[in-house]
DNA sequence: TATATGACCGAAATCGTATTTTAGTCAGTT
DNA sequence: AACTGACTAAAATACGATTTCGGTCATATA
C-alpha cells in the first residue's frame, strides 16, 4: 500500500500554519513540504479553509481532552475548574500552532482566524457549561444559568492570565485558582 | 476682553472628534470651526495630541463626577458598585465622543486612541479600587486586593454588557446587577 | 509690541497602477 | 484511477505620483 497521502498534507500543513500562520502558508508551499502535487491536496480538501478546519478541529479536540483528563479527579468543583480551564489555557503558551493563530488573530485580523478562535471559544464554553450544569444537578453548587456562569468564568481566566500581565506581574497558577475560588465561588459578602 | 479663544478651540475640537473622531479631525478644520488661525491653537497646545488629551481628561474627570454621584447612596456596596459602573460605561453609550473613540480604537488601533482608552481603564480602574479599599476597611466586605478586584469587576462588567451581547440577547441592567451580587458578591458555593 | 494669522514646508498618508503572488483547476502523465 | 504541475483569474503587494496634514514662522494687526 502507497503512503497516506491525506496524513501528509495534514502534518505538511500543521507545521506550516503553526511556522508561518494561516495567511502567510500557501498551498504550494504545503505540496512541497508533504512531498505532494498541489492538485492532490483538493483531492482530499475542498479547499484552503477546510484544510485549516480539519486542523483545528483536531487542535479543539486534544484540549478538551486535555481538559477532561484535568477535570477527572475528586477535589472541589472550583479545584476542578481551574484545572480544566487553566489546562486548557495553557495550551496556547505551550502549542505554536495557537500561538500562532492567536497572535494572527489579534493583529492581522484574518477573517479565517477569527472564525476559528470563536469557535474555540465557543467550544471550551460549552464544556465548562455542561460541568456545571452537572454540578448543580448534584447540588454541589447553587443554582445559575451554567452558560452564563462558563461565559462569566471563561473571561474572567482570560482577563486574569492575559490581560492583567499586560500591566502587572503575572499571577502564579495558584493566585488564579484562589482568586477563582474567592470572586466566583465564596464571594466577597461576609 | 477679548473671545477665550483657548476655549473656542476646545469647543471646536471637541465638536470634530465626536464627530469625526482622532485620526480624522484636522488642525484646519479645527481652526475653521473655531474661527481661529491655525497658529493660534498652537499657542495654547503643543500639538494635536495635547489638544487631545486636555479634552479627554475631562472627559475622564465628567466620568468620575457621573459614577461618584451614583455612589453617593446607602445601599448595600455591590449595588453602589454596580451603579458606579453602569454609569460610567453607559455614559459611552451616551456620548458621541466615547462612541467614536471606542469604535476607532477598536477598528483603527490609532495609538493616541489606545493610549487614552488605557487611561480611561486605569481611571475606572483606580476610582474603584479605591471604593474596594474604603469598603475593606468599614469592613463591609472580606479582605481582598483592591485593585485586582476592581480589575475583576471592570472586566466583568465589559464582558456582560458588551461581550456577551455579541452572541446572545442583552443583558438588562438588573440582570447585570444581580450577576456581580451572584458571583463577586456571594458566590456559588452553598 | 504682543497676539494672531495663514502661506509654506517636509513628512506621512493615500491613490492609482504595474507587478507579483496565490488559491484553485484541469489537461496531460504515470 | 491517481496524481501532477503548468495555467488562470483574482487578490495582494510594491511603488511612484499626488495629496493631505501637522507644525512653523515671517508678516499682519490691533
Amino acid at each position: 500500500m502507497s503512503i497516506d497521502r491525506r496524513q501528509l498534507i495534514i502534518e505538511a500543513a500543521t507545521k506550516s500554519f503553526s511556522q508561518f500562520g494561516y495567511k502567510a502558508t500557501t498551498m504550494d508551499q504545503v505540496a512541497k513540504i508533504a512531498n505532494v502535487g498541489k492538485g492532490t491536496i483538493y483531492t482530499f480538501f475542498k479547499n484552503k479553509e477546510e484544510l485549516f478546519d480539519e486542523i483545528t478541529n483536531s487542535l479543539i479536540r486534544e484540549m478538551k481532552v486535555a481538559a477532561e483528563d484535568a477535570f477527572q479527579t475528586d477535589l472541589p468543583f472550583y479545584e476542578k475548574v481551574h484545572r480544566a480551564l487553566y489546562r486548557i489555557l495553557e495550551y496556547r503558551l505551550e502549542h505554536q500552532l495557537t500561538i500562532k493563530l492567536f497572535q494572527e488573530g489579534r493583529e492581522m485580523r484574518t477573517p479565517a482566524v477569527m472564525e476559528v478562535m470563536e469557535r474555540l471559544e465557543q467550544g471550551i464554553i460549552s464544556y465548562i457549561k455542561e460541568k456545571v450544569a452537572q454540578a448543580v444537578d448534584k447540588g454541589e453548587i447553587k443554582e445559575c444559568n451554567p452558560e452564563l456562569t462558563a461565559f462569566v468564568m471563561l473571561k474572567l481566566y482570560i482577563a486574569l492570565i492575559f490581560d492583567w500581565e499586560r500591566n502587572h506581574d503575572p499571577l502564579t497558577k495558584e493566585d488564579i485558582a484562589k482568586l477563582l475560588e474567592q470572586y466566583v465561588f465564596k464571594g466577597l459578602s461576609k
